[in-house]
Order: C-alpha cells, then structure tokens, then sequence
DNA sequence: GAAGGCGCTTTTTTT
DNA sequence: AAGCGCCTTC
C-alpha cells in the first residue's frame, strides 16, 4: 500500500489509487454525459473554456469535473479553489461534488470571489496594514460616508452626490486604480475632477482609518497583497492547482487580475525560499525549478452576460483563447431544462445582438406547452393574471415552490404583493429589502461591528445616541474632533470623554457607552491555551455577546417600551437576529463573532432560497441568473421597464437588457408567462406603457395570447368579464377612491392568437380624446357615468368620473376602455 | 436635544 | 407613494 500526503493537510493521508483503476477516463464520472460534457470533465490542461449555454448542464460538469480531479489522485481537495456566483451555489456544489466522491472533501475551497478573498485578507490582512478583524462596508455604509465627506467638501454645490461619488469609486477600483494611479491621470486642470480627486482621497482615509474594506476593496486588495507581496501570492499559487471559475462572463477587471495572479508560476528563487520556511515544495516543480501555474477552467456563456453596470467585462470571456494561448474550448449548446417552444423563443430573441458568437440551443425533449402571454391594463390586472395562473398551476399539481416570478426592478414586487396577499397565494420575495437592511437590525449589528473593530468610526457613531442617550450632533462632533485633535481613535476619545467638559449626564452617557463596549469585547478573548492553539475556545458566543448587548445598552427596552406602533415589529426583527445568531452558534461551533458578521455582509440575494419553503419566489431578473424552474412568470414587459429606461443612455445597454430577457426566458423548464401591462404607476404618477420590443423578436406562433396588445386595441368582438367582479372578490376592488389604477380588464374566454409582431407598440390609444367636467362618458365596464374633473397633462390626464352605478372611479384618458357619449 | 411636520427627490440591476 | 432632510417648536 502506497500512502500519499496532502500537502496541506497533515492530516490527509490516504491510499494511493493503484493506477490501473481507469484514471481520469473512469466511467462512472462520465456516465450519461453527452460528447462534448465529457470532454469538458476529462479534458486536462492549462487552461479550459467551457462556454455553456443555458440549460446545458455545466454544474455537473464542474462537479464532474472536480470529483474526476480528485477521484484520480491528480489533485488533492485542497488544491482545488472553485469560484461560483453564490453562496448557495458554492454549497451545492461541495455537496454534490462530495456526493459523487461517497466522502467528505475538506479543505476544498469553494466559494464566492468576494469570500475567498475575505478569507486571504483576513489572513493575510498584516501584511497590508489592516487589522485581521476589518469590516466590510455595504453600499449603505459607503453612502453614509461619502454623504458626510460631500457636505463637508461643500461638493453637492458641484453635483457631486453619495451615489454619484460612489458608483464612480466603484468603477475605478474594479478596474483596479486607487487613489494615487487616478491623482495621477487626472486633469487637474477640471475643478470636478479635483474635487473629486479629494473625495475619494478622503473616503479611501476614513475606511483606512476605521479598519473597513468596501466590497470592490475585497478584490482589488487582495490583487494589491499578491502584487506586492510575491511571497504570499506565492503560497496561494503553490496550494491552488485546480482553479474553476463560474459565470466568467460577469468578471470584471480586479477578478479577471485575481484569476491571472492565482494561475502565475512561482519562480525558482521564491520556491526556494518556500522551501527553505518548511514550506513543502517537493515533487510540485517542474525542470526549471519553479512551481507551474496552476490550470484554469472557466464557465460562462457571453449571452448570459448582465452585470456591465458593476463593470463585468464581456471581453473576458470572448477573449479568453487570446489570453490563455493554447486553451481548448468546449461548446454545450444541447440543453436539458426546457422545452424546445421555449428555447426557440430564447433563441429567436438572443439573435437579435450583433457581434456574438452563434450559438442555438436546442433539446431533443419535444415542443412542450406554448408560451402564454398577457397584456394587463393595469399591473394589478397583470398580477392577477399571474396570480390565478399559478393557482391553476397549482391545481394541476404544480408545486409553489417549482413557480418564480421574475421583474426587472424591485419596485414591481408591490402590485404583485398585494393581489397575492388578497389571493392568500404563498409567496417570498427573494431579495429586495433585505432583513439586515432595516435599521433596526443594522443598529443591533453595528453594536457587534464596534465590539469586533474598536477602530470602526461608523459603527461607534451609529449606537452613540442609539437608544436615544442624549448625545447630539454637537457631542459627536466634539468628541470627533477631541479625537482628530489629540490622535486618539473615536473609541478612545469616548473612554476619555472625562476630560471634554461636557454635561455630566452627556458625558456619563459616553463613558458608560465605551465600558459596555470593552466588557463586550473583554466577553470575546479565548483562554491562553485557546489563543496559542488558534482555536476560540473560551470565547462567548456571538449570540451571548448580542444579547448582553442589546441589554445593556437599552436598544431592545426602548424598542419594546415604545409607542411607535412599528417598533413592535422592529423588537421582533431583533429577536429574529437573536435567533439567527444561536442558530448559528449551534452550526459553526468554534466560529467567531468576525466569522458571523463577515458572513452577514456577503450573503446574496439568492442565497435566501429556501427550497423547502413550499412558496412562489419572487425576483429580479438577476438574482434569477443560474436558477430554474417549472413555470415561469416574465412580468413588466414594457418598454421603459425592459429594457429600462436608465439602458437607453448606456453603450450596450439595450443589448445587455436583451440578455437580461433571454436570462429569463431560459430560467423556465416547462411553462413560460410573459405579461406587461397597459400602463403602469411611477413616481406616484400612471403613464401609459408600450409593449417591450422584445417581444416582437419572438416569433408569432410560439405565443398563445390570452389577451394581447393588439387585442386590447380593438374593442369589438370579445366579450368583456370584468376581473373585478369576479365571485370570491366581491368589492375588494376600488373600493378606495384614491386607487386610480382601477381600469376593467377584458379577457378572452378562447385563447387568441391574432396579435401579430407588427402590432408591438399599440396599445389601445384614445388619441386626444378630450374630456371635461360635465361630459357623460361610457366605460367597458363601469357603465355610463358623469366627468367630474380632468387633472394631469399630455398622455397622464386623468379623468374623475362618478358612474351612476359603480361609484367614483379615476381613469387615465388615453387607454381607459371609454368613448364620450 | 427631541419630536413632529412639511416639502422634496426618488427607482435599475448587486456582491 | 414613500423615505429623507431640513425646519420649527417644545
């Protein structure tokens, strides 16, 4: 018996694999995989692009891939770094990868670029002059920052703004410039620039200064540490062999350096001294001395590309064979999720970008059910049309759980919320507001930011006067500037706050603050043996230390001692935190309370779904990248709204916003939905909505129209069935007055399928009706009624009408269903 | 220093 | 429609 070490785990010794078992060609991990999938499992050498189209199964080729890896002994699980777009999806694919190899593999890292990065920093962080315990800021914190940095620079007067200023930091450091290299491209001539210059100058200080990376931090930093520090890189060269990156299509500049620093070969000289600190080397270099780099296998799909706005780089992914000289490709067209209707839609519609690779996905399952489409005259309309097709889904036996709805802004969840709360469906928005945005939970967290990283200016200032202390803006500034002055950090300025001459009750309030804090931390340390081990044994535990303070501090009494009716919620929210850190506790026994706040900052969106939850899901087009499901719902499809209007003004936008329509078209396995409605509420304000031009780009016969643009144009021939006077919904409708989306809704009782491309872009049009007080109108619906009042300009007038029968109802002239009697 | 009221901007997508 | 910031008043 031959054993083998892993080089990074003492521990890991196990039994060679005696060489005759069939190597990297072994059937069971190749089993039932199409030619070109195999090719991508089997395929070995420096660097692979497997461009997977939708459907086509590229999770199992990874895990596939990764399992053969390791089965042959060609790598240890240790030497394996895989990089998905989620978290969720990280833990999948360690399950299934452990699944296919019948073992644990530990020390396997699979993760998020964000988390992988976060844990070489923390290791890492001495040597960038950053304490281990940093914070990382969300977009909140950003704001609030560079909000405090513009009033002071006086910069709003020059157009600056919080989100402005940050979405230009951002762009810079994802293409990996600081401070310095921009000082020194800038045009120091442009007062804006200048500015500007000093903005950020000054935000890169406070963050450096409280301890805090930002999330475009997380990458470029560690690109910076390998940079700088050969040495280090060097360690994390020589461990990785194996790296596989997912949705490579949405890396932007700082990862794409990030991949390229992890693949480099470590030289001679530095193996040597790798070497020389017991660092084992042996067997891994190669005849020139050195360490070669370690192989590269990227997945993506150029069509699937969505996030050019956090400045992902579709040049990646089409470059890649330039960049990687030698690189095999492996294209996956054949798709296994959905049905062939629902691939020629996809299909039909990604062709419509230019400059892109052909590429057709097909099936060999079959046509399936055709596609539904919808047109609303309202988004209520629209979400009831949602709404009674996933009952009748139900019905047939579809779980909820297996039906998403998808929109392209988070503020269409309302419409759809309310008819679905009435509807009494089960549902859960994934994403949108997040339980650790609200500001109760944010406060609560920032007790344990300031516990964790004393040096966190904007922690400490949130809990200052949280619950109410006393303490104002002009005690914080005062103990601000005693702390600029004297060269203490905001928390020990706090402890001396003795010494500011301040009120005593204010400065009791201070001083008491910074002693919860201390004995919070004090609450942290491990036992000697603990801390000489590494382990954290002897530490409290973080839902310990969370609950001691919000004792202490009052933030929970206030909350439920309140009069505020909302606070209530707000004390439960609390407790739920509580909750969430004992669970926790119970799941990572030896983590500590920076292991429970850095995973708290880097949970996505889609890491939220809970596959046994048993509801309807809820999300953006986004968050629904690399998700499935049996039907699915594309609602808003409106011009405006997709693409959105902000597209317009972008290079690529409106062909980043098709990408987006196809990301959900391919999500469906067995049913798809489109639907749009007429108009549409914004700003507080209806406007009359067009039919998105995409969907002109899928061919007429894929679609069966319930009710179409074009049918909603043409009055005659259907018989009108109001939604609203539906048995079971008696009177739910417009029973408000203010509710001015209350427009009837005529559908057909047979499916229609009359609408045709060219009828995209009308919807029924009142031309310039003129309407005024006085004038008797007829309506749809509603019946015959009196004008009362016209407000609103252009196509946004609206009529107020009392109905002789159906009480006052306010219409939008242009669409609603009337004629002047 | 706290609380309440008014008026203004706001919505693109996310780690 | 709603949240935020600024203002006034207590």
């Amino acid at each position: 018996m031959t054993l083998i070490l892993d080089p990074d785990d003492p521990a890991g010794w196990r039994e060679a694999q005696p060489a005759a078992s069939g190597g990297p060609s072994g059937s069971r991990l190749t089993d039932g995989l199409n030619p070109e999938q195999r090719e991508a499992v089997e395929y070995r050498g420096q660097a692979l692009l497997i461009v997977a189209g939708a459907g086509s199964g590229k999770t199992r080729v990874l895990t596939h891939r990764i399992a053969s890896l390791i089965e042959s002994r060609e790598a240890w699980p240790s030497q394996i770094l895989a990089i998905t777009f989620t978290n969720k999806a990280a833990a999948e694919m360690r399950e299934r990868v452990e699944a296919l190899l019948g073992e644990g593999a530990s020390g396997m890292w699979i993760s998020t670029f964000h988390s992988a990065c976060v844990r070489i920093l923390r290791r890492e962080a001495e040597a960038l002059g950053l304490s281990s315990t940093f914070t990382i800021y969300d977009s909140a914190d950003q704001r609030t920052i560079l909000k405090r940095i513009i009033k002071a620079l006086d910069a709003d007067t020059m157009g600056f703004t919080p989100a402005s200023a940050q979405a230009k930091i951002s762009k810079l450091k994802n293409e990996l410039a600081d401070v310095e290299s921009f000082a020194r491209n800038a045009n120091m001539n442009d007062p804006q620039e200048v500015m500007f210059l000093e903005i950020f100058r000054q935000y890169t200080r406070r963050l450096r200064e409280a301890s805090a990376l930002d999330f475009d931090d997380l990458i470029a930093e560690t690109v910076y540490l390998f940079r700088a520090f050969p040495k280090v890189a060097a360690l994390y060269q020589r461990r990785f062999r194996h790296l596989l990156v997912d949705e490579y299509q949405d890396t932007n500049h700082a990862q794409y350096s990030l991949i390229r620093e992890l693949t480099k070969p470590v030289t001679r000289d530095i193996v040597e001294d790798l070497d020389a600190h017991g660092i084992l080397v042996q067997s891994m270099t190669d005849a020139s001395g050195g360490i070669p780099g370690a192989s590269l296998t990227v997945v993506g799909d150029s069509d699937q590309s969505i996030y050019a706005f956090r400045g992902a780089d579709i040049r990646n992914i089409v470059e890649f064979e330039r960049d990687f000289p030698g690189a095999k490709v492996v294209l996956l067209e054949q798709n296994y999720r959905s049905t062939q209707n629902i691939l020629s839609a996809a299909n039909a519609v990604i062709q419509n970008n230019f400059d892109r690779k052909e590429k057709k996905l097909w099936t060999a399952d079959g046509d399936g059910d055709q596609i539904v489409g919808y047109t609303g005259y309202t988004a209520h309309d629209e979400a009831q049309f949602v709404a009674d097709e996933i009952e009748s889904l139900h019905r047939a036996g579809v779980a909820y759980r297996d039906i998403a709805v998808f929109y392209r802004t988070n503020a269409q969840t309302r419409a759809l919320e309310e008819i679905f709360v009435r509807s009494a469906l089960p549902y859960r928005v994934v994403g949108g507001t997040k339980f650790y945005e609200r500001a109760e939970i944010k406060d609560a967290m920032a007790y344990l930011i300031a516990v964790a990283n004393p040096l966190d200016e904007l922690a400490l200032r949130r809990v200052l006067n949280t619950p109410k202390r006393g303490i104002g803006p002009a005690t914080e500034t005062a103990l601000a500037s005693f702390a600029e002055q004297n060269g203490l950090s905001f928390r020990q300025a706090m402890r001396a706050a003795d010494g500011l001459g301040l009120g005593s009750k204010v400065t009791a309030a201070i001083t008491g603050l910074a002693t919860l804090l201390d004995e919070a931390a004090a609450m942290l340390v491990p036992t000697p043996q603990a801390i000489a081990a590494g382990t954290n044994a002897g530490a409290a535990k973080v839902s310990d230390v969370l609950v001691f303070l919000l004792e202490r501090s009052g933030l929970i009494d206030a909350l439920r001692n309140s009069r505020d009716p909302q606070d209530e919620t707000r004390a439960e929210n609390v407790e739920e935190l509580v909750g969430q850190t004992k669970d926790f506790d119970r799941e990572n026994p030896d983590a500590t309370l920076v292991d429970f706040l850095t995973q708290v900052s880097l949970v996505a969106a889609a890491d939220e779904l809970d596959d046994a939850s048993g509801t309807v899901s809820l999300m953006t087009l986004h968050t629904a990248k690399g998700l499935e499901y049996h039907a699915v719902f594309l609602t808003g499809l409106e011009e405006g709204l997709l693409p959105h209007q902000m597209s317009a003004s972008e290079p690529g936008g409106p062909a980043e916003e098709r990408r987006l329509f196809y990301v959900g078209i391919t999500r469906a396995r067995k049913r798809l939905y489109l639907s749009l409605a007429m108009s549409r509420a914004q700003f507080g304000e209806v406007a009359v909505a067009m039919p998105s031009r995409y969907l002109q780009e899928i061919p007429e016969g894929l679609i069966d129209w319930r009710q179409s643009p074009g049918m909603a144009t043409s009055r005659g021939g259907t018989r009108p069935r109001a939604l609203n006077s539906r048995p079971g919904q008696g009177g739910a409708w417009g029973t408000r007055d203010r509710d001015l989306e209350r427009f009837s809704v005529t559908r057909a009782d047979k499916p229609k399928t009359e609408w045709a491309n060219r009828v995209t872009g009308t919807v029924r049009d009142n031309g310039d009706l003129t309407l005024q007080a006085g004038d008797r109108i007829r309506h749809v619906d509603f019946g015959d009624g009196k004008v009362t009042q016209v407000t609103g300009e252009g196509t946004k007038r609206v009529a107020h009408v009392s109905f002789d029968t159906s009480g006052q109802k306010k219409l939008l002239i242009k669409i609603a269903p009337i004629e002047k009697l």
